[in-house]
DNA sequence: CGCACACTTGAGTAATGTCAAAGAGTGTGG
DNA sequence: CCACACTCTTTGACATTACTCAAGTGTGCG
């Protein structure tokens, strides 16, 4: 419901850094480049370094260049002119922004934490695409699993309750945390109540009072510091699907 | 809320037709097939011809195939367990279905009029794709500002009041119809209040409401037979954005 | 140490959902 | 061609979920 200020940061360059050495790549669309092509990818693309709080897209500005987020997160957001916003997403190393075709930005994207960034001029990054088909493939890959996500959470927004929301929201960064090998019941949560409300079409005070219940419930714990820890997993899978609550 | 039964229709398989002719090609994602291959993209495709409320893809099922439109009109919706519904989206000519990469689909699609359409299996598909790269191209397009409509319906169903919801809707079926070069104020529609509902994330009765509210404003006109006019655009517009109404 | 900021809690409210019933439209079979 | 049966739509009374508003409690940082 609240529009905060977004401070307009400048971007640093810094020293580009060579693809093949990235920890960021296996996660990366990059690791559909043929390894024998790394230097013209290092070429093309740009290292850039945000604080917390730093806004590298805003929405409806020219859409001059895609970033492929090689460690931080980033939220992204689209804004209703009275300040009511939505986040669209949460993303993390590896993600990959802007992939949109149209002239402009349909989000705002702003740093979580401090976050490192490859940027693409877009006129680059295409022609980078006409070359390597793997490449396209892999991008077209991760637009269909985006569709199906953004799918899930209209699925999410228009039908279940506050409860199977948030049920939902913790379900999905511990199947994230799983995917990265990580324990999935210890969740660090990066993001404030209010970016997590904006997530679900809640409000604070909502996400606020459904995690109280849930820990009433002894289904999570609270530890501060944003963590998390989730102690019935299977119930809380259970909630996000819709079924009753015993317990 | 409620679960349609749907009837399960066998596919009628009828004679393939020449790509060359089909007046659904300017719309569809074969239209970036180089003339010269149509003959092997015909090959690949049977066409379908389905009534109004057959399924032609089950949520949860293995994804055998992908269909294009050609003309007609289908919904695709999730169903969660005790059988509340969000329908995704609205599909017409021209518009491509299971682009999704996974194994088995996301969601069910249901024919809102009798339809017909081109039906690839899977594999020979994936093999033109890889052999056209303009098809491919195509399909990332299209994946992109499919991304960016779920993200609307994002922002829609978290954020906005149903009056605004069902100012958007309108716009959205108006926008479309301009695209076509229809006349975009004299609206059909033809999915049921129920599906309109399932799509805004309401309940018919409150779909309706806002509709008989719209009328008495003198913003609309509900001609019956699923017609509607628009007489106030603008102002409709300007509401489906959030800015308060007036009159 | 104290000021912000984020988070939690609770009381009251408003928007939308639920339930019920009547009205309109559509198609079918006599 | 009409009557019936069906579904879809509209309307209204009532219930409920989540929001608003307000106060108070951490928690981190300068």
């Amino acid at each position: 419901m609240i529009t905060p200020a977004p401070q307009r940061s400048d971007l640093d360059l810094c020293a580009i850094k060579p693809c093949g050495l990235c920890e960021a790549r296996p996660l990366s669309v990059c690791r559909a480049v043929p390894d024998a092509d790394l230097s013209r990818l290092a070429e093309a693309a740009t290292v850039v370094e945000l604080d917390k709080g730093a806004v590298l897209i805003r929405e409806d500005d020219p859409s001059t260049a895609l970033f492929n987020i090689t460690s931080g997160a980033v939220k992204i957001y689209k804004l209703l002119p009275d300040g009511r916003r939505q986040v669209l997403g949460f993303l993390f190393t590896g993600n990959f922004l802007g992939v949109g075709r149209t002239a402009r930005y349909g989000f705002t994207a702003e740093a979580l934490t401090a976050v490192r960034l490859c940027r693409f001029p877009r006129g680059k990054f295409m022609r980078l695409l006409d070359e390597w088909p793997t490449f396209e493939r892999e991008l077209l890959c991760r637009a269909s699993s985006e569709i199906s996500s953004a799918q899930d959470q209209m699925l999410l927004l228009g039908r279940k309750t506050a409860r199977e929301r948030i049920a939902s929201f913790l379900g999905m960064l511990s199947a994230r945390a799983n995917r990265l090998g990580v324990a999935a019941d210890h969740l660090h949560l990066p993001m404030t109540r209010m970016d997590i409300a904006d997530y679900l079409g809640l409000t604070t005070e909502t996400v606020s009072g459904v995690f109280s219940e849930l820990r009433r419930q002894g289904r999570i714990r609270l530890d501060g510091a944003g963590t998390v820890r989730l102690l019935d997993p299977a119930g809380l899978e259970a909630m996000a699907e819709g079924h009753a609550l015993r317990a």
